[in-house]
DNA sequence: TTTGGCTCTTGATCCAGGTCAATTCACGCC
DNA sequence: GGCGTGAATTGACCTGGATCAAGAGCCAAA
């Protein structure tokens, strides 16, 4: 188990039966009992990157908890004008409470594991059980509070500050404990350029362009158009504009 | 009591003392004697339009109902550049559970009257009553359902549909019930070119010449800069890219 | 009634980012 | 190795919306 798990189940009591293995998100809120009822009627399964998890107006009829892997939740215009409207990571809750139909579309970004329980069973279980509740909203004020800091940036910042916040966002995502101290950050770009252009409401052409720039003013470079070094964090949190 | 007030008191079975008047919002999640308590230390305001109402990175100290008008949250970049990041119609909750600071600014767009609660008061009833957290948790889903939906606009939508997605928007706030049926619609604009332009990530010279050309189509009108009359309904709609 | 200060509209110009069109690169697969 | 395919880059050009700059409408105070 190496540091990265370790963050993500520390103080969780009990094995989820289902998943066979330790995780936040809302198992943590169940006891022991409910965890195993629960581990009845759900699985942990494996989805390919691009695949299709739950579709526009497809009825709902499970949740999940994300393992490992990244999933985008996108809106499509009639035309096929496609925009991210925000993305999972592990341990975050994919599914919509109290509603059959999602508004978005979720497709795996990556490979991607999930921990799956029917929709029925999870809604029995917020009845008994407020804390369960209290995960869900707290996770719910979490991706509100994302997708306003995303609308600022949508709207209102430039393709250079659009495409430094979104290598800061993924960075931070990807190992949190990395703060304020480093100089230097590597990770995989979870997504494509095109899944970038649609993340940033950019086209392609221009989300390479400005990579481009990045790497000729030496703040990053990119091995393999995945692997990401950032080698002057301060100057791309400046160009992020705040 | 108009129309447009019963549909708020539905199925609200006591009064808040505080507003001394029946509302919706987390109210209607306690009872009478949750209510008294409530009523002790909460009290109805009027703020004019353009107060701040919650600074950026101010103590929060209470939660809010709006009664009546609209309120502006936004986010603002270093150089002075903003971005409304979601409006509260009546009756909206107004408050960020969990955290002391709130991460956007509130600011009155029109005249606004409140029903505020210490919140102390509101945190300590959210731990006997699962309800008053149940509604929390379906509001914050609803505004996290909005922000996306808006996401798609200011990411992926021309000037001329972010205008129309936002008459429409205004449109169906001001009255729900005025659904499919009706050519005709006539709202007063709760916001200025100003805010607008904040709202869609656009300038207000840009809004005021789509609003010039949907005028000169026949599409909508406009007196004294703030009462609108859609013309043709549909047109609207069509232009808004679905 | 005039004056000052708003907000809104309109026009003229500019440029960031979109569009279109080639390459070039990465990574199988034979 | 050579080849095919989809992803990424790069270049040339164009345009939607920003910017800059006047006006016009409205209202409140003098």
């Amino acid at each position: 188990m190496n540091l990265r798990q370790d963050v993500h189940t520390a103080g969780i009591p009990v094995l989820c039966q289902a998943c066979e293995a330790r995780h936040r998100g809302i198992c943590g809120a169940l006891d022991s009992d409910q965890l195993v009822a629960l581990a009845k009627t759900s699985s942990k399964q494996t989805i390919a990157s691009g695949a299709e998890l739950v579709g526009d107006t497809e009825t709902v009829e499970h949740y999940s908890n994300v393992l490992a892997g990244v999933v985008k939740l996108t809106k499509t215009l009639s035309d096929g004008r496609q925009q991210i409207v925000g993305l999972q990571f592990a341990p975050d809750f994919l599914g919509r409470p109290f509603k059959s139909e999602s508004a978005v579309n979720a497709e795996a970004a990556t490979d991607v594991s999930l921990c799956s329980f029917p929709k029925a069973a999870i809604e029995r279980m917020m009845k008994q059980s407020p804390e369960l509740e209290h995960r869900l909203l707290r996770q719910t004020l979490k991706e509100l509070d994302e997708a306003r800091d995303w609308m600022l940036t949508l709207g209102r910042k430039t393709a250079s500050e659009k495409v430094a916040s979104f290598l800061l966002l993924i960075a931070n995502h990807i190992d949190p404990t990395l703060g304020e101290g480093e100089e230097k950050v590597t990770f995989d770009l979870p997504l494509t350029r095109a899944d970038i252009a649609d993340f940033l409401g950019l086209t392609i052409e221009t989300v390479s362009r400005q990579f481009t720039k990045l790497r000729a003013e030496g703040i990053i470079s990119i091995e393999n158009n995945r692997h990401v070094t950032v080698t002057r964090r301060e100057r791309l949190e400046a160009r992020a504009g705040h």
